[in-house]
DNA sequence: GGGTATTTGTCCGTATGTATG
DNA sequence: TCATACATACGGACAAATACC
């Protein structure tokens, strides 16, 4: 930035040309680059053009620019070795280059979970509703927008939810975030008011408890067993809060039985308390048959839902949304009544469409088939290569499923080997909170970016890196 | 939402037949509905299609369905006064659309803050930009993207608050976020480590305040003067961190003296306290040399610097950044290393190459034209209109002005009679914390939406409200 | 605007368990 | 004990309607 002093006696002009012959000797302003115009400098800086033009002139003169007639200044080629080219501008992206390719060199087969198969991504119909949608409403562009998220699409999703969940809602109670951990932000200044103690699974995804934690809640660990968080435990802990994932836990893969559902139901109307249901894949069932979302089941207990587009539908999207119970709706709209909505409008009015017109519904029928199919696959070459050496934990939903070998290997062994290998899987310790608990034999394999013959050649390299 | 329940005795077919049966006799369902095809329920519920079929004949025979061949199953219409029709579903939006009408018809002219003159939005270029982006989006297949935003356009932020700011930074200091205020919630978890106080403008933004109160902090108030915050006032709080918006001063108009620039950076690192500096607005700036940012400044002082995309040129996009100094790196890495960014990929990339391609600077330079006629209009009109019965404050940049009158009238008195008149001007109470220091004689006027034409007749209206 | 792939109601047959004579 | 009829549940083939390119 330029700047000038009208303080200090010195003329304004030779400011300028000191400032400017600094940028040009430390490296700053590189050869060619071409330099506001005269015209702008001066209006920008509120002097006159003249001023402006004394300095280039004199620059010109020494030769650290030059002007090509009716077009511009531009930074002139010095000699020797003036010129302090500082490389720091560049070395984080070469960095960043560096560590990717060699990423995606070192592993011929990447197990991520949270990376979609890109081939099934509705990018035609998508690109079509949002140009459509460009053109449709200036007004609502210029201005921030309804804080919630807009009506249209939060009646949209309302709809979706009550159908394909059991949830039961009014637009009202809707809030639209850019992806769950940021709607979860959003509540802990809500559950704030309430408790500070959040009651959480162990083992549970890190990056909510993250949240959670960052936010300075207390993160109290409750055991999961096969059907879901163990209830006696969350009974006996001090937590006036509760975050699970009924319909598919994470990592173990637990799908959380009914009865279950009701004990924690229970527990909440009785203790007052609240349960955060994040129901983030529950689009992703294979064979098994579907169970109403706890927000469905019980209209008495305070139940916050969340649901999300991001993870069915594009990563790169950022839409998430949240059901807020009508207990907390007060609390909510007297701590975010002037927050804007993190959403752009024209995601939020795509989407909106896209829902409306039936795309949604279709889109999730079509990445149900083609993510069983993966998963059927990956089951039966796991079964073929492993027989009884590994145990494999929830696969009947998600995206992911969690393999425990039974060797005399150890979690950063699995993992190391398969790399050896060419074959990324994922640590599942990052998930724990008592650590101790952990088996450290347990690897988790995300399958959904990876399509049938990458699963089995995978599957093959990883039998020959865990048992030859 | 439709379920089945195998362990009870009742065959599968029949609970299906009531549960539809009740969707349809609720209301629930309406007339000419279209059903799910049997295909889909049958793979939902994870039954046969002819157990579903079954189920429809039944109920088409009862008349309360009905089929189109190869088309699908519909909700018949039941004679008779059957139907419990249930209104609460669509009550919301007929609510919402009212109050929407109500707001258009009432006011002819709305001097609003933080709408744009759709005019000069350049959309032209941001779709044809968006359309080349989104191709390159889906054949990366882009996952979540970097957490603190896409390296590109880091590295394009950085050069523009270099050149146009004077703020020095790297890439990795840059966080990208769905908007200040959301920018400001994750940096409240990192204030949080290091205090619970933080001082505050008053008056001073609402919204901001906002989003530190809700946060959990205290916040305390420290008195504006004509060239920014009160130093000493600073000085004798327990504060260990500030919000200031040195550019232009929300709402008094206040630009901040480069000599208190000085002292309140001597302070921050006296204190080792930690200054967020939002520069919310320091584009449009009208016949006044520009000062370097804070952060510039002071490469000792722990500044945080806020800037944003929604503001300059489409409030609808959700982008802004804040800059962290070192300091505070390791934190934030700490807390945020797993975070998800909350701007869509689309959306940056786009951004990246509307800066990198030099759009931004033109974008600018124009938008800088066109808000200063207006604001060199309004000041025109106001000063034609009431003489000396107003005091004018902050006319020197940014889209708003508070205008002081001088009768016997109190905000809402002045908001009351020029709405009257269909002129909606706004309250600046709310953005008081310490209310009994506000002259209640003072309402903002933001002009940017409104074009030339418009400014004079509202500014004549107005005079009739307040004054015939 | 016409060809192609997908969706959908419809009709077909089959398997199993239970009640009946 | 055996044959029969019935209720329930399941899967495949076909042609019309529709969506997509």
């Amino acid at each position: 930035m330029l700047s000038i002093d009208t303080i200090i006696g010195r003329p304004i002009y030779t400011q300028l040309y000191w400032q400017i012959r600094q940028k040009i000797m430390s490296g700053e302003w590189i050869v060619n680059a071409k330099l506001p115009s005269s015209r702008q400098l001066a209006n920008d800086l509120q002097i006159s053009r003249n001023t402006v033009e004394q300095a280039y002139q004199q620059l010109c003169a020494e030769g650290y620019l030059y002007s090509k007639s009716r077009q511009g200044y531009y930074v002139g080629k010095l000699e020797g070795p003036f010129i302090n080219q500082n490389a720091c501008n560049t070395s984080s992206t070469v960095n960043n280059n560096i560590s990717c390719s060699n990423e995606k060199d070192q592993y011929r087969y990447d197990f991520r979970y949270g990376k979609l198969d890109y081939k099934y991504v509705p990018s035609k119909i998508w690109k079509k509703l949002m140009i459509q949608c460009f053109e449709e409403e200036v007004d609502k562009n210029v201005s921030y927008g309804e804080p919630q998220g807009e009506i249209g699409l939060r009646e949209q999703i309302m709809k979706y939810v009550e159908e394909y969940r059991g949830v039961k809602c009014q637009p009202e109670q809707i809030v639209i975030g850019a992806g769950t951990l940021h709607c979860l932000g959003l509540l802990c200044n809500i559950l704030r008011q309430f408790t500070s103690t959040v009651a959480f699974e162990d083992p549970g995804y890190g990056k909510t408890r993250a949240v959670l934690h960052n936010a300075g809640f207390q993160v109290c660990p409750i055991s999961v067993e096969s059907d879901g968080i163990n209830v006696q435990e969350l009974a006996n802990s001090e937590a006036l809060a509760v975050y699970v994932t009924p319909s598919h836990q994470f990592p173990t893969g637990a799908i959380m039985s009914i009865s279950k559902r009701l004990q924690l139901l229970e527990w909440a109307v009785r203790k007052q308390a609240i349960i955060i249901e994040d129901d983030y894949s529950c689009h992703l069932r294979y064979n098994v048959r579907p169970i109403p979302a706890l927000q469905g089941i019980s209209p008495m207990a305070n139940v916050v839902y969340f649901g999300n587009f991001s993870k069915p539908l594009l990563p790169s999207l950022r839409i998430a949304f949240m059901i807020l119970p009508p207990s907390l709706l007060n609390v909510y709209k007297t701590l975010y009544r002037t927050y804007n909505t993190s959403v752009p409008y024209l995601y939020q009015r795509t989407l909106e469409r896209f829902m409306e017109e039936g795309y949604w519904n279709r889109h999730l029928r079509r990445v149900l088939q083609v993510y069983k199919k993966k998963h059927e696959c990956l089951m039966q070459s796991l079964k073929e290569q492993f027989c009884d050496l590994i145990a494999i934990h929830g696969n009947n939903a998600g995206l992911f499923i969690t393999i425990k070998v039974n060797s005399h290997l150890f979690e950063t062994d699995l993992i190391q080997r398969a790399a050896g290998y060419g074959v990324r899987v994922y640590p599942v310790s990052e998930h724990w909170q008592r650590i101790y608990k952990y088996d450290r034999k347990t690897v988790l394999l995300g399958y959904s970016s990876l399509d049938l013959e990458e699963i089995k050649q995978a599957v093959r390299l990883l039998r020959k890196a865990w048992f030859d």
